[in-house]
DNA sequence: CACTTTCCTGACCGATCGGACAGGATCTGA
DNA sequence: TCAGATCCTGTCCGATCGGTCAGGAAAGTG
């Protein structure tokens, strides 16, 4: 009787506590017993909510998923120099406000990029990392965007601070957006 | 009665075949079920031949190390342009040349750093990454370096190419070495 | 009040995990 | 030929995994 307040839906403190989880320790490493005790509710209260592990995910990819479509479409009408500016403010944006979501697709890319739940991501991160290279056809410019797409998306999970959008773009733009005198 | 010739030492296979899978779906998420499978023996065989699983990933981890704690020492004597130039290169050589075991450590990295096993790799790491950034006091530098560091020990698993290395070497030092004219 | 819906839980299930152990092959050197 | 390592395996174990299910409490709703 103590704790029937729900201070937020448990819907939605099961998504925090899920997260968090899975961005520290992998989507395979968390498991649902330890989400449900830090949550302060039962295992079967989690397969309530969602249909399964899976929906969990499903669940917390998908509103990230739909703003880095957005970033796409919104840097499909770009070109140029400033296609890459847009695209890399737009990506260091993206990630800091999904820091946890970024962890974890990042860190469980290969795991499930692959699978077609998750399929759908892959083309929107190819459209991201090609407008990071300035849609340059060369593979060690589109190497470079690889590189500062994981190592950004990986590098937030822990860090904090004021400054940290403006170093991240820093670096990235000294990285990727090469000074034209290239011949 | 077929495959009684063992075309390597048991237990090197043992090693690639987990260095494989570990670096694929993670340290947790690979079985030794799987492993033996793939190897071609028993999983009983896997645990004659290391303690356990956390041996088998030790002596996977073991060489890789070695030889970054041996960058270390060799970047200690350097300073200045000359010790990123130094550090970015010898990071390069040793990611591409330990590549399985680089996507490893750095997609478990906030998995199994903390554990004690493991954390004689945390100063090496962080000796590193000092010598990335050029011994730069700047929290800007230092997240800079992070993120080329990870973001390098995370591309390099699926990607060939002869000039793999030239196109990684060049990102860094884009990034990593800032013209100074800082003030 | 009774009825329905929403929310939550304990108990249980099959599968798989890492690991232990006794013993069978295979090889070696005396 | 025989003894002792070395290498390998089938079988079993407890723990934990994700997931199911019947049913109890809470909260609207008439």
């Amino acid at each position: 009787m103590l704790k029937r307040m729900p201070r937020r839906s448990t819907r939605d403190e099961i998504l925090v506590v899920a997260a968090a989880q899975f961005a520290h320790v992998g989507f395979k490493g968390a498991s649902l017993q330890e989400i449900a005790a830090e949550v302060g509710c039962s295992k079967a209260t989690l397969l309530y909510h969602f249909a399964g592990k899976d929906a969990i995910l499903a669940a917390l990819i998908g509103p990230a998923a739909q703003e880095l479509a957005a970033l796409d479409a919104r840097l499909a009408a770009l070109d140029g120099p400033e296609l890459q500016v847009a695209a890399i403010e737009g990506f260091v944006d993206l990630v800091l406000r999904y820091r946890q979501e970024a962890a974890l697709i990042y860190g469980d890319a290969a795991r499930f990029l692959r699978e077609p739940a998750f399929a759908f991501l892959r083309p929107h991160i190819d459209n991201l990392c090609a407008a990071l290279a300035g849609r340059s056809p060369e593979p060690a410019d589109c190497l470079a965007a690889e590189v500062l797409l994981g190592g950004i998306a990986g590098v937030v999970i822990d860090k904090a601070g004021e400054d940290l959008r403006e170093a991240l773009v820093a670096v990235a733009k000294r990285a990727l957006i090469t000074p034209h005198d290239k011949d």
